[in-house]
DNA sequence: AATGAATGAGCCTTCATTCAT
DNA sequence: TATGAATGAAGGCTCATTCAT
């Protein structure tokens, strides 16, 4: 009931010191049932995907699938909180390596939701589109999560206006624009796409730069 | 069999005039089977909708849902062509009513495609989050339309830049982002928030705006 | 949902007239899916039948079984309820049939619990071995209806005892004595064993009334 | 692989000299496992206790159980074989120490039935309501020795009318009918109950000698 | 169109049991 | 004996779907 979930050695929430290397993937380190289900949720939905189906993604029994987690419903609030973990855990390590120039700040915030969208894009695409399939305990607890994400940005944005770098009137509707570009990225973001991940990197910071640059009056 | 799928004075794709008036919205006339399954599809997604669900939700019995529509697949590819019908409808309507200027026609479809996804919000949301529970057939053609969409506004962009009114160098990352932005919209929009839709589209052209002028270079 | 449950034209409880013929016994009219139910939980008890034995037993699927009730513990109580019903409303007739001798209306009620109890033993046997089974609310009712059948016995012998034709000094004692009698039979009894119904009636019947009359002092 | 079963220091079926003390009951010396499965026997039955749930009760693991018992089965026969040893060891000592009195010698036994049913009242309970659950060798064992139990009954009742001092007709009735009593017992008695242990006997001791007695013409 | 009745397949979950450590 | 890991079979229940009326 516990060797598999949130593994041992990744790092827990708020430990900031744990992502050093924010920018740096390696092999997602997801249990076999947590990555089984990962890539069914992804294909089919929480819904659409059966224990069957997991259990057999992940070369185990039934049962076996119920020796580590006690329910459906458990496995996936266990993805979403290693998700957003993941997620949080990186944006502060990014941030923490930031220094103070406001549009650094805010550009290593950015670069770290994006690389995390695409370096884990099933996890950043089930975070999304499954939280209404979370139990409303969880469902809460992820939530505030996801808020706390998408205040650190609008903070930022606010703080770039503040010091006169950043022009948008709308910091909050600019931060939510750039997690829908993030979120739009895991669903279309291939591996093996016809850009690298620096590029699309570069990319996509000129774009929310732009966003955040953007007046309301033309 | 189908009497009261595509409702007979829903304008059909295509056809252009129909949606003359493509930023008004009155009441979805969604047939109440369709309706009913909106809904839950946004609730609980298409496979955590039951027939049953959607039965008691229309008022009808099970084999009452069943003489209008052959299947719960059909009434989801019913529902789904509804909303690329209109959407692609009021896309084509707003850029023939938009005249010559590029960047007026630009912002014509945008405004059209924030609209529907503001007034439409929940058929947007199903539309692209139930594009994995469709068939194979009907979501190759969901997802050709949705290209098409896309395109619209990809071709547009690069118009605008030959015409040098705009600045992206990716005018298909652009687009890309564009629809991110709508998408997202539909889950975060509420009829009943802080902000009008008037207000809301003039926040979000702005920002469309700041992204077709974005350079990759800083 | 509905046309199979405690049958129309069965009596209910509390209508005294409809068991005028509290004697007779015909074929148990309970519906199929409750008779396969009874003779299972007869023979395996309530946690040792599943609901496949029954729908298999009464010849519908499984889902034929959920048409009808809604649970197998609906299922249980449905036929804890008609039990009980029956059981009371013939001991209500009987007591109502039989005049004001207070031996009489002892030995009517004693007479109707015995001929239930052979007549119904499935019944009777499920009725007292599986109130365990019944969940909180149901049980507390059936609990509830056989205390009120004891209580029935109870008064008749304190009315006896009253009227000296009854010696025993502790009547709560032998109502519950008799009523063990009772459930015994209805797990000893065959219909085809060596002594008739009528024959062993009378048997019981002269063990009721020693009973009654037994004094504690020898 | 049965370290812990029938218990060293519990007297063996057939050992007289064993239960000498037939009226005294201390502690009920079952190992953890039988104590732990006889009360969820009680409260759920066999088929309503899980291995899990005897093993939780008993402080062991699941292989913990196992390592003493080969199977739910044999848990459930070690406990119906230990009830009916006692209670059979217990009867045939209270004759043994009877004299040779007829109305003593069956007033002995009826009284060694009473209290086992009182002072072991689960085990009593599950011993008859869980014959059904025996696998079938085990079944007809435990059929046997209870058929022993009862025909001892109706030998001491053959033997009163013999000498005069019983009345009944039916002395294998008679017999039945005290065995229900004191099944029943089992059910409804609580050792916090308003009457001791001993007034209870007396009164029912009463009613068995009532039984006893009693003449099938009124 | 509603109602009632029905079903094969499948769902989530638990069962008794085993084996390596 | 405990722990951990595992499993075939089965449990209660629901699913989408159908058909007669």
């Amino acid at each position: 009931m516990t060797v598999d979930a949130p593994d041992a050695d990744t790092p827990e929430a708020g430990d900031t010191a744990a992502w050093d290397d924010w920018r740096t993937y390696g092999e997602p380190d997801l249990p076999r049932i947590l990555a089984a289900a990962l890539e069914a949720f992804v294909e089919h939905g929480y819904h659409g995907t059966s224990i069957r189906d997991i259990a057999a993604a992940s070369g185990l029994s039934v049962p076996g699938v119920y020796h580590h987690y006690r329910s459906k419903q458990e496995i996936l609030a266990a993805l979403m909180s290693a998700t957003m973990d993941e997620l949080l855990g990186r944006s502060r390590a990014a941030l923490a390596s930031a220094g103070d120039d406001p549009v650094a700040r805010f550009e290593a915030v950015v670069e770290s939701m994006l690389r995390f969208h695409m370096a884990r894009r099933g996890q950043a695409f089930v975070g999304s589109s499954e939280m209404r399939s979370l139990d409303p305990d969880e469902r809460a607890a992820h939530i505030a999560l996801r808020d706390e994400q998408q205040a650190m940005l609008r903070v930022l944005l606010e703080e770039g206006v503040a010091a006169g770098v950043f022009a948008t009137p709308y910091p909050a509707d600019v931060a939510r624009a750039i997690s829908s570009l993030c979120v739009g990225m895991a669903s279309w973001y291939r591996e093996d796409g016809p850009q690298s991940a620096d590029e699309l990197v570069v990319r996509e910071l000129a774009m929310a730069r732009a966003l955040a640059d953007s007046g309301a009056t033309g």
